[in-house]
DNA sequence: CATGAATGAGTATTCATTCAT
DNA sequence: CATGAATGAATACTCATTCAT
């Protein structure tokens, strides 16, 4: 009824966006108020409300567009490997990228999905983690079966410890460092796939 | 005049501090409010103040607490270790067991701790942090150099993919299900040696 | 310079002041927006300031319209009245009719006008009633002097009673009913006129 | 689960209420603030929230004890009238005490019920006042039957004008004046009984 | 030790209004 | 005439904290 302005995305609307994912994933989301946001951008903090129906719809943009942007290029990967190894390499690789294309919206994510997957309003991060899932378990599982991976270990808890590694990088990593999101890409392949022993 | 009770640690404020812990570690520090704390031991929130300054002194107590006992049995198990491979598998098993002695406290400082390090009153975090780290650092660089570990990959980013999966799991682990600590400690401990890769 | 544009009674105007009218009959002033208005009238709510100054002036207008014309029927009503008995029914007929003709104004008149009348630029809410108030009380007592109604009973009371009794219709009278404006008004005559009692 | 204080009737709490079916009565449910309520009652705005879980639950709790105090008073009379003219006369006598007794509820009622029976949580609102109505009919039904009342008229359209005009009058009628409650409930009742017209 | 009433600063949100385009 | 972005003040409500009892 009440037409939400979420589809028009004007630029301001999206700078916005950008300021709010910034501070939320620094501060957390309760601790980060609309007067933050809004002072961040200049403006009142009533006047957000011209822009966003509430903080919390704030959040859900941010979120939605994250994991729609992520599940896209997670499928054209799965679409497109064309063996398990492959695959993998791939989608670490492209968690590091979007970490480094995206890190607030990583650290939001990183830091806020686990609460928010509770509240109403928030299912679509459940139904949409779960697709996620299911692409890297299949890459995992098709590597078992085809022998390029060690038969022993539950893929689902393969699956975690990658994950968690990976995105949780977005929380020390910082660019213009020591370490590229290349370089650290490179070094977490090396050790998901060989481990830390010498041979 | 004013005497801090911190010392007298009777039985209630242990009590309080894990329903604090349990509440903060599910719902984020800011989102829990002395009163749900206080709601669920069974007072009014005005009567917490009996026991303790304020909420942020709930926090640093139990997150004080929490990297202290950390500290001293990962110093223990630096000192005891006869080779740098035993070392990180204990530090990771000690890790494993600690999810499953105090989730709570664990699960708070995976979600806090970041942000809390900013905040004035919670130096101490960072600097038990650094500590922490240059245990882990010192077995696998002693690794390196003994050539157990393989000699590529810097040990600084090495140690926080390792510290991250691990401390992560306690995010989606729960007990009761089809793993134990243990048996996630020995799939985490084969990834880690060994890689994903089949020889 | 800054016209009022009160006298440009284009009918836009008037097509917005229904709407207002309607919602504020409905919900209340203050429960009322300038949001709600604007939308109802397809347009947004700064856009409404393009034809009236303010909210208030608004329902000052809806309100200054109908007691001016309300006055001009009953001023015509007492003029024309042969005897205070047919000059009451004419009044009592009036009110009836203006029910059916405008309820959006007499709901709102009924429900905002006690307490605008004591907020300035709304003196003229007391001064019309009171000359409403005269024009009744004339009739009544003029129906005592003549011997046509009972000589008990405090013409102002009198008054006061049968026109909330009218006036209150509007809350609950509904066309396309049971009832049309002409049978309650019928009914009411009858027993204003001659009671409750059978002989 | 979350205790409302509802029942523990503090003399506090009655106070508070009071100041706030004044005010309410006075200005209107959305044009009182909670604010001006608190101020009247010597505290902040916050402090409210110690005694009511909300500005709604406090119109509800003041409505809700209205309209069962005066059902109670209703239920009495209907149980106890020896005949209908007598249970009409009690009846309106009745809603006259209780205009001297409260006047803030019964204004109150008078001005928002309506409004408030279309929200929800003001169901009560809607049963209570067509219980009400059925006692109210139930007398003038039985009294056409004995052939005291005259039989044409709708006694559904005839409860309303006697209710609305006996529960407008709160709205004027300012004790210390001219008029005294009983004087008012004996014109009333003389009016409505044997009407306007000399025999 | 605990209650219950209160504070005071803050939170998200609303709303009448303004104004450049 | 209307839009859309913004203001600034107000609104209901929350929350950590205090303190007399």
């Amino acid at each position: 009824m009440t037409k939400t302005k979420q589809e028009q995305s004007s630029e301001r609307r999206e700078e916005i966006l950008g300021i709010a994912a910034r501070l939320i994933a620094q501060r957390g989301y309760s601790a980060t108020t609309v007067r933050d946001i809004a002072e961040e951008a200049g403006i009142l903090s009533g006047s957000l409300y011209h822009h966003f129906a509430s903080k919390e719809a704030m959040i859900q943009e941010i979120l939605h567009g994250f994991m729609d942007r992520l599940l896209t290029r997670y499928d054209e990967i799965a679409a497109n490997a064309t063996d398990p190894r492959a695959g993998i390499d791939a989608l670490i690789e492209c968690a590091f990228e979007t970490i480094g294309r995206e890190p607030s919206a990583v650290g939001l994510y990183q830091n806020e999905a686990a609460f928010l997957a509770t509240q109403p309003g928030f299912e679509f991060l459940v139904a949409e983690s779960e697709r996620i899932e299911t692409i890297w378990i299949g890459q995992l599982r098709a590597g078992q079966s085809a022998g390029v991976f060690r038969p022993e270990g539950d893929p689902a808890v393969t699956y975690r410890f990658i994950r968690d590694a990976v995105w949780s990088t977005v929380r020390w990593y910082r660019p213009g460092g020591r370490h590229t999101v290349e370089s650290m890409s490179t070094q977490f392949l090396a050790l998901v796939h060989s481990g830390l022993d010498a041979d």
